[in-house]
DNA sequence: CGTTTTATGAGCGCTAGCGCACACAGTTTG
DNA sequence: CAAACTGTGTGCGCTAGCGCTCATAAAACG
């Protein structure tokens, strides 16, 4: 079963008008985005911006010594690519695509000058942004202040968020890149999730078995963020 | 001797065109910020904008817990209220003014105004906020992976930066509150740089000796965030 | 000028998470 | 079917930072 390329599938595109849809809608091109694929590397020009439908990906920055810590997460919620509407063309971060699927790419040629029509488009994606900006500062806060038990929990719910079913294909050692710990500490902290019946797991296969217990165990966090997502980007999914 | 309260002092509206400086001027209004002020509360409508020419302004996230941490400094490079523009009118993190000074402030009816003729201003204004990204992200990481002794020099050159001379009116206690960490362990690190002569303080004032020392101890995530900042917003302060 | 408050210094036990090393089972490969 | 690899489990010593408590001296207050 291969989910139909349907951009509308993409809460970003759904909300376009009729007239804008109509202009955009041949200038998308679908792609594939597989598991590991980096979209584009910190420091890097654009060369385009992509909007995932089933795909997750990962805003993730990347040390000098090779440590790393995900900033953000990108879903069939948003789009990847702000800095070029934003005017910088680069980001020192990396985007990652840290759960396979499909969705919709755009030429930054193409992008720049739908933004600069200054009407609709240009609202949609700056609210967008202020969304994505307050899961950066909670991902600051979080990194600060939470256990990893409860990142996990937080990062399980982000995700589960912008999948439809309750399975993430990942590994404990993908999961400790993007949070930015060890290996080992995720093994601990997803035992006690599974132990308690909340999840269970095998060789880079995660379910979700009990999503509300999860997010009882959540830190405040992932509620901060949702409900920002929830007042910037209301229901426009014209579906 | 009190700084004379020139807008062009702050970089934004420095760079403004002259077209638009007329048009701005008459409706800056210059204000004091002082040591503790809030400019704006977690999830309240931002009445302006505010553009510091000789404060700082801490964007700070508060827990339900009541512990904080900083999200991002902002000085006379920038702007506070960017959620005014970005469209979603709030944000749930607070403005505090970290270090008393000047600045000034523009009406939020006014702001929007001026974002929406969508020329030059709105450019400006979001290669800023991509700046302010940059700085978010950068906390991120800092917060997880840097030692407190590290961070505590980062937020140092952060505010220096922002500062005219090399001497910060700030306790102890209010950095730990910035840094999100214990007081204890600001004062650990704090005299850790004070004896290898790197700063001097007494009872809330800090006085930086060696500012090339301190480059040297910080993280990379300081050189990162100023590179992006250089990059973003070029030295447009036309004096 | 004595009292109170504020800012820093210092010690102690504790815990989360680290780095490392290795065991083991499921999976893929030849 | 054996070998190699991959994903997870486990243990051990270590450190940074925490929470708490108390000391001390400078500054502010009445």
């Amino acid at each position: 079963m291969v989910t139909s390329p349907d951009p509308k599938q993409n809460h970003l595109l759904a909300a376009l008008a009729d007239s804008e849809a109509e202009r955009w809608l041949p200038q998308l091109e679908p792609i594939e985005m597989s598991l590991g694929e980096v979209l584009y590397e910190s420091g890097t020009t654009l060369t385009h911006v992509y909007f995932p439908t089933t795909a997750i990906v990962s805003l993730l920055y990347v040390m000098e010594n090779g440590a790393s810590a995900e900033i953000a997460v990108v879903g069939n919620e948003g789009l990847v690519g702000i800095s070029l509407f934003m005017g910088g063309e680069s980001t020192p971060s990396r985007a990652v695509v840290q759960s396979a699927g499909r969705g919709f790419r755009l030429k930054a040629q193409l992008m720049k000058k739908e933004f600069n029509r200054a009407g609709p488009v240009l609202h949609l994606l700056l609210r967008y942004t202020q969304a994505l900006i307050t899961q950066m500062s909670q991902t600051a806060v979080c990194n600060r202040h939470h256990s990893l038990d409860q990142q996990l929990c937080r990062w399980l719910l982000l995700s589960l968020d912008r999948l439809s079913g309750g399975d993430l294909l990942m590994t404990q050692e993908l999961i400790a890149n993007m949070l930015g710990v060890r290996r080992e500490g995720v093994t601990e902290a997803a035992h006690k999730l599974q132990e308690a019946g909340l999840i269970r797991y095998a060789r880079g296969h995660i379910s979700v078995l009990d999503r509300k217990a999860l997010e009882k165990r959540v830190c405040e966090c992932y509620a901060v963020v949702k409900k920002e997502y929830d007042r910037l980007l209301p229901a426009q999914l014209a579906t």
